[in-house]
DNA sequence: TTGGAATGTCAACAAGGCTGACTTAAAATG
DNA sequence: CATTTTAAGTCAGCCTTGTTGACATTCCAA
């Protein structure tokens, strides 16, 4: 992993300041990367990354409430309210009232909505496809457990919630 | 890797469509947390993150000029100014003209910002450190070989040039 | 029937991106 | 030496996306 030596041998080299700054500086430049394409995408249209956040999500969970939405992206409902509608507005989301909680608004994509998504998405995850094969199927478990890792415990189990049975 | 099983069997199933679309939103998640106890920090005083990163990059390449910072980070002089500035003010960063070329301003940490800067990155190794733990060496080494091969060719080199000589 | 939850909306504000225009100083180049 | 280019800084204005606070509406549930 690097031509250093730690006291302790290689057990617990990955774990010295200077690999965890490696670590820290690898996460902001993936990230980068990682929302490049769509961005790009999103800038020829009057549309942010926070509408592509919103987009993915209603495509991964057809039908969540607003509130969903909100713990997922970790947003305020006014910071929300502003995106989602302009997406109403252009016709990509639909807000269907709840048939058990009428106060309840669930959210799905139209087809212009869906369409736009997978453009986006299609975008982000040819890069990543490219990744993972480069890097490999272990190193790609390996990614995810470390990123799980990383996530807050609360985040942890939306995440899981999102995959819950598909994944 | 999961239960599910695609045509061409188990080397290739990590690159469904799915399997995709759970690493993104396992990239979304885990940098929310990466950020996210840095930024409780940063909340008390008169800092956001670009001040954090800013900080971050001095403390890796002490004497990096304004235009080299500007690379790194991917912002514009005028947005990196800003930041700049109040941290010159404050007096966490000094400014120093080339000796050899005296338009260049070459940037460092002063104690203080050195202080901050520390107490920053301890927030966030922490967690990076307990990510790393629980996850197990050869997680890790996966985990940079993917953020490794999802940033783009030009900031992939700027990670390197970095590290270039300490590992 | 009343309290609280879910949603939506208005207004104001801040951080941190951006562009464009312009200055200064110094280096590089003809 | 004159000119052009480069590095840095600054001013003004704009956009996106986050924040609070206040308030209205609707409707479930005790």
């Amino acid at each position: 992993m690097s031509e250093g030596r730690s006291p302790q041998g290689e057990t617990l080299l990955f774990l010295t300041d200077e690999q965890l700054r490696q670590g820290a500086e690898a996460m902001f430049f993936a990230y980068r990367g990682f929302t490049a394409d769509p961005d790009r995408i999103l800038d020829g249209l009057s549309y942010g990354r926070a509408h592509h956040r919103a987009l993915h999500f209603i495509q991964t969970a057809p039908g969540t409430t607003v509130n969903n939405l909100l713990t997922i992206l970790g947003v305020t409902k006014q910071s929300l309210n502003r995106v989602l509608r302009t997406l109403i507005e252009d016709g990509l989301v639909q807000s269907q009232v709840g048939r058990t909680d009428k106060r309840e608004r669930h959210l799905y994509l139209t087809e212009a909505g869906e369409a736009l998504e997978r453009e986006l998405s299609d975008a982000q995850r040819t890069r990543m496809r490219a990744a993972f094969r480069d890097a490999g199927p272990e190193a790609v478990a390996g990614f995810r457990r470390v990123l799980e890792a990383m996530m807050d415990p609360e985040l942890r189990r939306q995440y899981h919630k999102l995959r819950g049975g598909r994944g």
